[in-house]
DNA sequence: CTTGTGACCATTATGTATTTTAGTCACAAA
DNA sequence: TTTGTGACTAAAATACATAATGGTCACAAG
């Protein structure tokens, strides 16, 4: 369960004490296993602290509140979905096929979260709701990442060249929002079937040059 | 304060006794009064029987449940949407921009219902979060305004015709959704001042034969 | 200096006794 | 028949005392 959670040092969050520390590694894989069994609320710190074999105090010297490990941990999350958005999209030639797949594999990916992850889900929508960094972080990544396909399409000539880049930029991220964002994944089930093909399709008409 | 609520018999939700009955009315009346100022849940069924005067079980022979109270309010909350939507689409010529139209109004009404009657919008987010018939009726009554509108720029030659009209539809919607539907629009606040015009231009772009 | 902790406090969560509330029904007056 | 209600119950909201939790800090051991 849990999917890989292999390397840990990853979106920048606040954290405190010695970097690169064993134990720090410690406190976010007992986290991990933690938070998605029962849950953030239902996890105490010193729930965490007895399962590394320290006192909770110690904690504190690596993470600054409980807070910031779930941030540490939702970050983990959205990278996991942002590297298998990033695969999905270097797997393809032509940026209209990359937009395609942003949006199908963003989707799916999202889906599984919620599905298989509860509780990292919950973790992540409560994120959203409370606009923590990571999630703030990982709307900027997957804008981005849009953009760089977009750019890519206008130079080969797939896309038109007219609108301003960030207003497409833009655009383009608000129609696929409530199916990234965790936050309104949940409120747009009964679309994440068709959303994605009709989506995108309407979207690349309007790039059409 | 709570806007012109003029014409009651909006809807048809689930009701009960005699219909066209007075006292129908005073408790519609009654309601939209008490929920529009103490809120939905925090009004009890007895504060509407007392502000008529009537005994509470009085009220149930005109409505089978409070929840069918909260639909009536809700209804007349959203059918009023629907109206200033709709005005502000037929007071525009061509068929692009009514689209325009649909999206800048709608999104204005839907803001108004949140920042000036707060505690009605909240019985339509949590209709709209426990998909009330009302609601369901709003959606699908937006997405045939939406269709007749965009039928009518494809008999006019200004969309395109390739695309079946019932996927532009549903594609079209869901760009909107976030913003027209109450529970999603308070997550869409960052987006309410650049949405109708970026979006409704992509729209544009994407229809266009 | 770094590693590590128990004792401590303010805030929040939780269980529970108590009260409100939604909804029904038998029945009465007109 | 139509208009109208008090009395009732099961479920939900409330209030409150108690326990659990997040977070800090002074201090100790190596």
């Amino acid at each position: 369960m849990v999917r890989g959670m292999t390397q840990m040092k990853d979106y920048p969050t606040s954290a405190r004490g010695p970097a690169g520390h064993e134990v720090r590694d410690q406190i976010v894989l007992a986290a991990t296993e933690h938070f998605s069994r029962y849950g953030y609320e239902k996890t105490a710190v010193s729930d965490l602290a007895k399962a590394i074999g320290y006192s909770k105090a110690y904690i504190y010297k690596f993470f600054e509140s409980k807070q910031a490990i779930g941030e540490m941990i939702c970050a983990n999350c959205l990278h996991e979905i942002e590297k298998e958005v990033s695969q999905a999209v270097n797997g393809a030639d032509t940026p209209p096929e990359k937009l395609r797949r942003l949006f199908k594999s963003g989707v799916e990916a999202s889906l599984r979260l919620f599905f298989q992850d509860r509780k990292l889900y919950e973790i992540a929508a409560s994120a959203a709701t409370e606009r923590w960094q990571s999630v703030v972080t990982y709307e900027n990544r997957m804008q981005s990442l849009l953009r760089e396909i977009l750019q890519e399409g206008r130079l080969s000539g797939d896309f038109e060249r007219k609108t301003p880049l960030d207003e497409t930029t833009l655009s383009v991220y608000l129609v696929l929002r409530p199916y990234l964002n965790p936050l309104l994944l949940q409120y747009s089930f009964d679309y994440t079937e068709a959303a994605p093909g009709h989506l995108s399709s309407l979207v690349l008409r309007s790039l059409s040059p």
